[in-house]
DNA sequence: GTCCGATCCTAAACCGTTTTGGGTCGCGGA
DNA sequence: TCCGCGACCCAAAACGGTTTAGGATCGGAC
């Protein structure tokens, strides 16, 4: 073992096929006019020498390194780790299981609010998800004219020619907010977020909107900043609400926590639904879900860039959310 | 705007600032001696020209593309995405998190059973998670000389130098079933499984050896292919165990589901653990769970790998479990 | 016999960097 | 004056593939 040190290239194995390497190359990717058995004695050359081809010199020559790069946010700070990151692995797998088809990887290029995209690798095309407000990185791959999909609509004017994919929260705020009022709601009420970005932005215009065609009132309750969840939860319960939508995991978690230690049963006293993730099979606990569904998101941000990179005009895409009524409650 | 269809070069920076190219290159990565004027005006001008620097001829060039690949498992079939595919991307995220501080991005490339890696990209190294018997990805590093580390003891002989980050079932086991026994367990079993791979192996050994150590009678149960879990999970309770420990998140699911459905309360009555992610955020369902920490064993991996990439000896690593206590139970 | 197209193959250019191995210039010491 | 030396800069050679432009061979049609 240890044949040699060096790594065998093509021109090993053009050598040792007695070719000339630009037959090796056609014969090993399926161009040019080659003779059968010439290429089948070409890739059983290959084969036996053990031959990989390099791929940063292909990528180099032909423009194309295979690779989507997927830019994730990399704060480490407190609620965001329990609302945001999921969604992101999500993302990341549903793009990297679908990239495959299309014979891409997909990389995961951390970035942070300061300078953008953390480390510089040969990428074919970005995902960038939940772009912020003059992005760095959409500016960026402007310049360098690489492709750009982004997840959640764009803050920027100027970038109107970006494809986006979008989650159809309309249809679902519409979903769960019927469900809460079919399921006997009379006073919904709303847990949301101080911050100001597009998701909280139309969640909390969604929830108006529903309340006022509903005829219903609407109480909105914003978790400010450095507010515990949990306490903005109580103070919620207290203004006599009998359903609430939470923004995110975090918030709905406080909401059933507050309604467990006042002994308010959900979801036949109190009813409560919020965004995010729940495994379907797992026991119940009495609230229901939406799920932006990231992982069909993630999927169809790959389908639009790869779209893209084939020249075909790009189309914005709009993901329906899933909604995951209630379960059974654990333990009876 | 569209000054120019082509992309700018450093030929084009050279050009700009009068200079070769060698100096410019020098002046922007620091190397070579270049005047600090000259560097700067260098610096002024590849920005103004918006220069990004070809990351595939780099990459070329250097060797390095400061891409770790990471080999992930791209099956969608059943309870395998219940319980690994969160897994997977737990690690994911944590190595993509850590691999930035070392100047690294991380690609998620989809394997299949067949053919091995789905997709050729230049990467420095990679990261096998679970490697399986006669790992063809494995020997495909190998044979191209890339570095390799893995997650999950590798089954094959012949890789004794490839450096393996492992989480301390072990230890973890003992906390877990030690946790039991202090909860009043006096009949304890275990819900396994039928794969026979080196997680399940070792988790059914810890168990039987730890039964032996205390002097209680241990229950095995595996889920057989096919079975149902929740019908194995009331099988076992018919058993008369009082606390069981669950090989994964699906089957403790469903003892919490069969404990339910027949009004055992949970922890009170009994005790219920298993692995898998949990957050601790979230309201409690009376089941306790040992998290392999998945983020933790991506950063690891990466950390593992970067040594071996910079020459130095790799070590192997094991990971601690983090063990959650059973929390409230929900809604009192 | 010559011309032609089809078929198989080759030499060389090319992709955009980094790195090697000097080259030039000005200055101080012998 | 000449040499050595440090500071600064440059031309050209890699890196390892793909692709272009063209050369050789051969059978068949005229």
């Amino acid at each position: 073992m240890a044949t040699s040190r060096k790594r065998v290239g093509i021109r090993d194995v053009a050598a040792a096929a007695g070719l000339s390497i630009t037959t090796v190359s056609w014969a090993l990717n399926g161009k040019g006019e080659v003779a059968p058995g010439t290429r089948e004695r070409v890739q059983r050359v290959a084969r036996e020498l053990g031959y990989q081809p390099n791929e940063a010199a292909r990528a180099l020559r032909t423009g194309r390194s295979r690779i989507l790069g997927i830019a994730v946010a990399h704060r480490e700070s407190g609620p965001w780790e329990q609302t945001y990151l999921p969604y992101y692995r999500s993302v990341v797998a549903g793009a990297a299981i679908e990239a495959v088809e299309h014979g891409h990887a997909v990389a995961a290029i951390p970035v942070s609010q300061a300078r953008g995209l953390e480390v510089q690798v040969p990428c074919d095309g970005l995902i960038v998800i939940d772009p912020v407000r003059d992005d760095p990185i959409l500016a960026g791959c402007r310049r360098r004219g690489i492709p750009v999909v982004v997840d959640g609509r764009p803050l920027d004017e100027g970038f109107g020619d970006v494809p986006v994919v979008e989650s159809d929260i309309a249809t679902g705020m519409r979903t769960v907010l019927d469900h809460l009022r079919a399921a006997g709601a009379e006073r919904p009420a709303l847990l949301t977020g101080a911050e100001r970005d597009a998701y909280t932005i139309d969640t909390e215009r969604l929830f108006h909107n529903w309340c006022r065609r509903n005829d219903l009132p609407g109480t909105v309750r914003r978790v400010r900043a450095g507010e515990s969840p949990v306490a903005a939860a109580e103070s919620l319960l207290d203004r006599g609400v009998d359903a609430v939508h939470a923004l995110n995991e975090t918030y709905g978690n406080a909401l059933l926590a507050a309604a467990g230690d006042r002994g308010v049963e959900v979801p036949d006293r109190l009813r409560i639904t919020m965004m995010g993730e729940r495994d379907p099979l797992a026991p119940g606990n009495g609230a229901g879900y939406l799920s932006l569904d990231p992982v069909a998101i993630g999927a169809a941000c790959v389908r639009v860039l790869v779209a893209h990179l084939n020249g075909r005009r790009p189309e914005n895409v709009t993901v329906p959310c899933r909604f995951i009524p209630p379960g059974r409650t654990p333990a009876g």
